[in-house]
RNA sequence: GGGCGAGUAGCUCAGUGGGAGAGCAUCCGGCUUACAUCCGGAAGGUCGGGGGUUCGAUCCCCUCCUCGCCCA
């Protein structure tokens, strides 16, 4: 079979996807008896496509996942999908103001069918971006967040809470988004600094005269019902017991205390409105100041605010400051900056306001998912995540769950005639609870809310595993052996699988949690659509493929926030996935006669089969070293620099020495050993870029697929220090004699004579090279002379004990070359005066270990006789 | 206001208490029968500023500056 000299992702990628599909190898097997190893996928919303953050999440789970599955663990990686209430709702709902519908044309059983259709449209198609991404899933167990099961588990979740007194319903302060219509929790709010004004407005005192009060929002005023002064600023201690007018509206407001007061923020006199910001709820509620509700659920102003009825809140803003002005209470106005905030999900300035919804305690919730991560059964990484985590916890607030919308999980609670409420698993048992209740059968309404997606999101890590039902998955699988994902759902997600889990499972969700960096542009911005720098993974895949996109971004693991990524980074990529489909067309090409049973037994080999064997072998235990401490980029690296710097570079141009020469013993041993390194370097890539490796293992001709085949390790018996050592001075003298001949502008084509000189059992082991030598450096021939007189032109490298000379009799610039040696001499004259300097510092000699200082002083040694070497050389 | 992160070669980033690295870009030379998405070579950095600890700091401590993020 003929290879094409360019690899092209396009041919392969979507062939070896459905190889592994149809082979099911991703499929989990709990009884298996093998040790187990699991992560749950963080479940991407059906509203989603792919984007670089899953890209970059599921790349590092799948590298993960393959490794554990190759090095023998019954592996499952549990997939799933999100059904992003606020986010799918509203798109839905945007679908349908094009028929120009709304949902309530609908009603709700119509709306939610038509959901359901948008879900099974295009629902599925994050999902199959995954597959394509290469992820290694067990999509047999694929679940949905609203699917059967989960909505189950997501009632029992809530019915214990319930029962156990952690869930409550109440009157409190929450965050609304006119929008989208429904409450927020105190998370999916976004505070961002918006340009606003500090109006300065005249309250008249009922008594005559009047105060200056400062507000960023005058519209809020139509909800006052008093006003406060800290009771310690001497200006306005008088004030205290008064009465203000509220202005337009005429209500009447005693001026109460109030240490929340900042006395340096605007006049240091506040308006209080309990019904539409928590620090005036506060007052209100100490001082019997009652809340007013002045909006509508639709951001306009409602009935209670007078002439100004039916406005939007903005509009009522302008029309206030107007009316103020005119009647001459509006005193200033200055520009001010302050922080709003904003729905995460439609960006929408949201409102606080006092509403009746569903909450869960979390300080019983949070306190044990704070022991979990001190005591140590729950690991972050990187670990400065901890703090956040538990910062966050130690000041958490009790979480509004109930959202005013029609598709999630409708709230599993029941009222009776008389308000009385009744929580079930399902109508059955709601029925059975109220009949106990009132003695006998009454009519019951459900709760019209649903949840917050989070709340069943926060069940994910034993819910796809079928709890409450007692499974085999939750035995072998549970707890999850590690979770990775972006620190933007810390706290949304991670913290609260964290206090559910614990709860429920009475055991951590996950062992170790890795927070991935996030992944922005090349000039370090967000991407976004607004900003139109967004590079989209599924056309990465049709240019470079994902292998490209997964190898680039897995060198994303560096200890920083954000990562980033450019196109060129991208090619990079593609140029290394080249690399290694023309090494192994080489490889294939170069061994098509040897025969299967050919092994290394009983061959003689070369010294550079012995370095790289060797490589090979640290490799593996390199790979596998990083791989365990989460050192995704170190573990890239090492690949990336091997295959290119040690394999291709070298042992493949060595290789073609005895693989194009005629001893044919020479030629096996050389196809065997370019083989066997090909075989274990693809499987240690295979993680990393599992589409290529497999496509090679297929063109190999190997059996089954390379996604289980083992995992290498490192091989004791290859462990060769000293033909590592070797090899390395015979490739800096290599390096050495092209950097001269470059210099030197000695013609490429040029073959030249190189003597060896020195220590002659270093000579020795260097002249096993000079095949290699010959054939790297260009030489024609390569040979020994104890005592060489060189003749003026010629150059010369020095390497420890050994110098190496070249003749070339005019090809050499005499000038130039004494010049190179000149500056030779100038640095190593520099680099002496410091090491000399610091060997006679009596402080460095009483203090430094040994061991420093013996390499200091060897390395001052061999610089001297360098220089003396050198010096002489000057002189011919 | 509090916290966190980043600041190292032109760019993107590694890195460690013993004197700084990679890839790309640049420059020079090469169509050498795996690869021009390539090969060989070179140049390029008071490791953000200042102070301290140390025999020795890019790395540890303090402080300041710039940029970004999170929380209030």
């Amino acid at each position: 079979m003929e290879l094409p000299a360019r690899y092209d992702p396009r041919q392969v990628e979507d062939r070896i996807l459905r190889f592994w599909l149809e082979a099911r190898f991703w499929v989990a097997n709990p009884r298996s008896g093998k040790p187990s190893f699991s992560i749950v996928i963080p479940p991407p919303n059906i509203t989603g496509r792919l984007h670089l953050g899953h890209a970059l999440n599921n790349t590092l789970q799948d590298i993960v996942t393959r490794y554990k599955r190759m090095d023998g663990y019954e592996v499952c990686w549990f997939p799933g999908v999100d059904h992003a209430g606020i986010a799918t709702q509203n798109v839905v709902e945007q679908e349908l103001a094009k028929e120009g519908l709304t949902r309530h044309d609908l009603g709700r059983e119509q709306f939610l069918e038509r959901v359901w259709a948008w879900k099974e449209k295009y629902g599925n198609e994050i999902v199959e971006q995954l597959k394509a991404l290469g992820a290694s899933c067990d999509w047999s167990r694929l679940r949905f967040t609203l699917d059967d099961g989960f909505s189950r588990a997501v009632r029992e979740a809530f019915v214990r809470f319930w029962d156990e007194g952690l869930i409550y319903r109440g009157d409190y302060m929450i965050n609304w988004c006119p929008s989208c219509g429904t409450t927020l929790s105190d998370i999916e709010v976004e505070h961002r600094e918006v340009q606003g004004h500090l109006y300065y407005v005249c309250y008249p005192l009922e008594e005559g005269g009047h105060v200056v009060i400062a507000t960023t929002r005058p519209e809020t005023m139509l909800g006052d019902t008093g006003v406060a002064v800290n009771p310690d600023d001497p200006r306005y201690k008088y004030l205290i017991g008064k009465t203000a007018i509220l202005p337009l509206i005429g209500r009447r407001l005693p001026i109460v205390p109030a240490p929340e007061v900042d006395p340096e923020f605007g006049t240091g006199v506040l308006k209080v409105t309990p019904g539409h910001d928590s620090v005036d709820f506060e007052i209100g509620k100490r001082e019997g100041l009652p809340p007013v509700n002045i909006l509508n659920p639709d951001g306009t102003i409602n009935e209670n605010g007078g002439p100004f009825a039916g406005l939007d809140r903005y509009a009522a803003r302008e029309a206030i400051v107007r009316r103020l002005e005119e009647e001459g209470l509006l005193e200033k106005v200055e520009p001010y900056r302050h922080a709003v905030g904003h729905c995460y999900r439609c960006g929408t300035a949201v409102e606080p306001l006092i509403s009746t919804q569903w909450f869960v305690k979390m300080k019983p919730l949070a306190e044990p998912a704070v022991d979990a991560v001190k005591s140590g059964k729950i690991r972050f990484i990187p670990e400065r995540w901890t703090k956040v985590y538990f910062e966050w916890l130690e000041n958490i607030r009790d979480w509004c769950i109930s959202r005013q919308l029609w598709w999630g999980h409708r709230i599993p609670a029941w009222y009776g005639p008389d308000g009385e409420i009744f929580v079930g698993r399902d109508e059955a048992e709601v029925r059975a609870r109220a009949r106990a209740h009132y003695g006998r059968d009454v009519p019951l309404r459900q709760e019209e809310d649903v949840l917050d997606t989070w709340f069943s999101s926060a069940l994910w890590p034993f819910g796809v595993m079928g709890w409450p039902e007692e499974t085999d998955d939750l035995r072998t699988f549970y707890p999850t052996s590690l979770l990775i994902t972006g620190f933007d759902i810390l706290f949304f997600w991670v913290a609260r699988m964290i206090m559910t889990g614990l709860h429920f499972m009475g055991d951590v969700p996950f062992r170790e949690v890795y927070i991935t960096p996030l992944v922005v542009d090349e000039k370090g911005q967000k991407m976004s659509k607004s900003r139109g720098n967004i590079i989209d993974p599924m056309k990465v895949k049709e240019t470079h493929g994902m292998d490209a996109l997964r190898f680039t971004l897995s060198q994303a693991s560096s200890k920083g926030r954000t990562w980033r990524l450019s196109w060129k980074a991208l090619d990079d990529g593609r140029n290394f996935l080249n690399k290694i489909w023309n090494m192994a067309r080489f490889i294939v090409q170069n061994s098509r006669d040897l025969p299967p049973e050919a092994s290394f037994e009983g061959r003689n080999l070369s010294p550079e089969d012995r370095w790289i064997l060797s490589r090979i072998s640290w490799l593996a235990g390199k790979v596998r070293e990083e791989l365990h401490k989460y050192n995704f980029h170190l573990a890239a690296e090492a690949l990336y620099q091997f295959t290119w710097h040690d394999f291709c570079d070298w042992y493949l141009e060595l290789s073609k020495i005895r693989l194009y020469g005629d001893d044919l013993e020479a030629r096996r041993t050389a196809q065997v050993v370019l083989v066997e390194v090909l075989d274990r370097l693809l499987k240690l890539l295979h993680p990393f870029m599992p589409f290529i490796t497999e496509e090679i293992w297929q063109v190999l001709g190997r059996e089954g697929s390379i996604a289980t085949a083992p995992f290498p390790q490192e091989e004791p018996a290859w462990r060769d220090p000293a033909a590592e050592e070797v090899f390395e001075r015979f490739r800096k003298l290599v390096v050495e004699i092209r950097g001269v001949r470059a210099e030197l502008k000695v013609p490429a084509s040029a073959e030249v004579e190189v003597v060896l000189t020195g220590d002659q059992e270093e000579v020795e082991r260097l002249l096993a090279f000079a095949p290699a030598i010959r054939r790297l450096a260009r030489a024609k021939e390569v040979r020994f002379e104890s005592s060489y007189a060189p003749s003026p032109g010629t150059a010369k490298v020095v390497l420890g004990n050994v110098a190496a000379f070249m003749p070339l009799a005019g090809a050499v610039d005499l000038f130039r070359e004494k010049e190179r040696i000149r500056r030779d001499l100038e640095r190593i004259e520099a680099k002496l005066v410091s090491l000399e300097a610091r060997i006679a510092n009596e402080h460095f000699q009483r203090k430094a270990p040994e061991e420093v200082i013996r390499r200091t002083v060897t390395e001052a040694e061999e610089l001297r006789a360098l220089r003396e070497r050198l010096k002489r050389y000057l002189e011919i």
